[in-house]
DNA sequence: CTGTTAGCGCATTCAA
DNA sequence: TTGAATGCGCTAACAG
């Protein structure tokens, strides 16, 4: 592994030309010869410049820590996928942060953003305890943005349409001829939540349906949460022909529990679910599901990133509009 | 963010002390005071070490690059998982990137290697030009380890028991009754599709069942692949009555394609997947999968990489032993 | 036992 | 138009 120097040497000049050179530095002025005297040695040796070094004198690393609740759902690989994906174009890279790993990964992170291992954070947030330690932290030292929650005033936030999501799904249901439509929620007091319910809240609304707390029940996005809250919003004096599901793990698990319980989907009970995986396709019953922009979540956090953008305290939502996919649950 | 200097300054020593005790360095002998003086800077100031001058010294980075194919495929998203864990464990970073992304994800992988940006990769492999390009610049700068596939000699592959989850999966099958079992294998030509296809074999073999080709279909592992995997096993003039499925994804979209042609599961056609991911207990007819320590298959490759264990041309056997969830598809 | 110092490889100012 | 010199923050060899 050569380096500047020695690549000056070889090519007789000095290592600021050829560091001029090796970051195509458009001031510099030098005979096209030597010009390529330098470059054919580049070549020859295969010389590629330390990151280390670069990183030192830059201050920038060219990568992003990326932190996700669990790497292993769906929802989160969609956004990781994005986020990548811009990420590869711009020649950089993502450091991949586990938040189920406990937190022993949090401490990693808090770390690397101390140790300006990292460019700049993006937090798929929710609202715990390893999340405000990273923000402070972050905050303080390393540009750093919000997926999807808002879950602490001063740092930027990318959504997807939430509100409309919900309210496009639960205007389906509506569309169906159903009344008596549940809402299986989020994490309660996250703003994503929030504007979920207020979607289905709208839709129920806009056609004189009412809405009261015991429709509506939080669990976490994960299947076997969603199984658990089949069981309350079965077991209560509501008893709903279909429920909007804000996610589709949840929608999943509580339309397997349904099943199980011996309910025939769609027709004693219609399941629509938040984001389209390809699970939903695949499942029992295949399930409807709004479409959202994961990707271009994902994609537009660290294209926010890169460009500094974005004064604290902003919102971006992606303008992607959400989109009915119908199968078989409803 | 102070630095070292400042510390050193600050607390009235020399830098190499804070440094030794930042570093927990046992041949430093100090007095207690003096320690805790300093201990006391640091804390105050919140102190951290500089990651870029660090590596730059010491020539490591605490990042190992991860590749995998797709990183919306569960079976990877258990390996990253695993992966990440050991990492973490380590205080060493996860850089994740995606072949999915093409050609130019490549490139930056093999910048990364070159410029001394990571400490190791770790390659989901599967012979094609990005592989060879990625070996090939790994193996002269930076520890790499293959996963699952032995795509090149020369490099330390990790695998799972690929036979015997395969025969694992055909004896259980056999032992329902079957007799005509077809083979959808993973892609063909690497190591563990011929492990598995042997697997299968020795089964049927076993209970003196005959094998030929035409049984044997190869498609990649995904959903898709397996739908169209399907048609082929099912126009042709061998008909089974169960198929032996080397990854989940493919029997998942196998299994769906013969429920759509009008096929009973299990009734007439029975399904058996490797790998157990989540979306096997809800797809349309549970699918009987066999388990494999996919988790320790990533865990493994980095702890292989921290201890730097492994010489060349080796390979390790996750001890793990496949085992067989049994579901409704057989 | 503790402090001084010389680089690690690079980018960049300032001279020439 | 090109080159020499400096320092980013840290570690480790060497002095004292």
């Amino acid at each position: 592994m050569p380096t500047l120097a020695e690549i000056a040497k070889q090519a007789g000049v000095s290592t600021a030309v050829v560091s001029k050179i090796v970051n195509k530095d458009k001031s510099l002025r030098v005979s096209s010869e030597t010009r390529s005297r330098v470059e054919e040695v580049i070549h020859q040796t295969g010389y590629t410049p330390n990151r280390s070094a670069r990183s030192l004198r830059s201050t920038e690393t060219g990568m992003f820590a990326l932190v996700v609740h669990d790497v292993t759902n769906p929802v989160y690989a969609e956004i990781t996928k994005g986020a990548h994906a811009a990420a590869t174009e711009a020649g950089k890279a993502i450091l991949l942060i586990d938040a189920a790993a406990g937190d022993a990964a949090m401490a990693n992170v808090v770390d690397l953003v101390r140790g300006r291992g990292v460019d700049g954070v993006i937090l798929q947030a929710a609202q715990e305890n390893s999340d405000t330690l990273i923000t402070q932290a972050a905050r303080e030292k390393v540009p750093t943005i919000l997926l999807q929650a808002q879950i602490e005033d001063g740092l930027p936030v990318v959504t997807i349409q939430d509100w409309q999501a919900a309210q496009l799904g639960t205007q389906h249901l509506i569309d169906q001829g159903h009344r008596d439509i549940a809402c299986l929620a989020t994490r309660a007091g996250l703003s994503f939540t929030e504007a979920r319910v207020e979607g289905w809240r709208a839709a129920k609304r806009e056609a004189n349906l009412a809405c009261d707390g015991q429709q509506i029940v939080f669990a976490e996005p994960t299947i076997e949460d969603g199984a658990l809250a089949f069981a309350k919003l079965h077991g209560g004096s509501f008893r709903p022909t279909a429920i909007m599901c804000c996610n589709v793990l949840s929608a999943i698990g509580a339309m397997n529990e349904a099943i199980k319980n011996g309910l025939r989907v769609p027709e004693d009970l219609a399941f629509v679910g938040i984001h389209d995986v390809p699970m939903a396709q695949y499942c029992c019953v295949p399930l409807t599901t709004v479409w959202t922009p994961l990707f271009d979540l994902g994609k537009a956090s660290v294209e926010l990133l890169l460009k500094n953008g974005l004064p604290k305290n902003q919102r971006l939502e992606i303008p992607q509009v959400g989109r009915l996919v119908r199968r078989r649950s409803s």
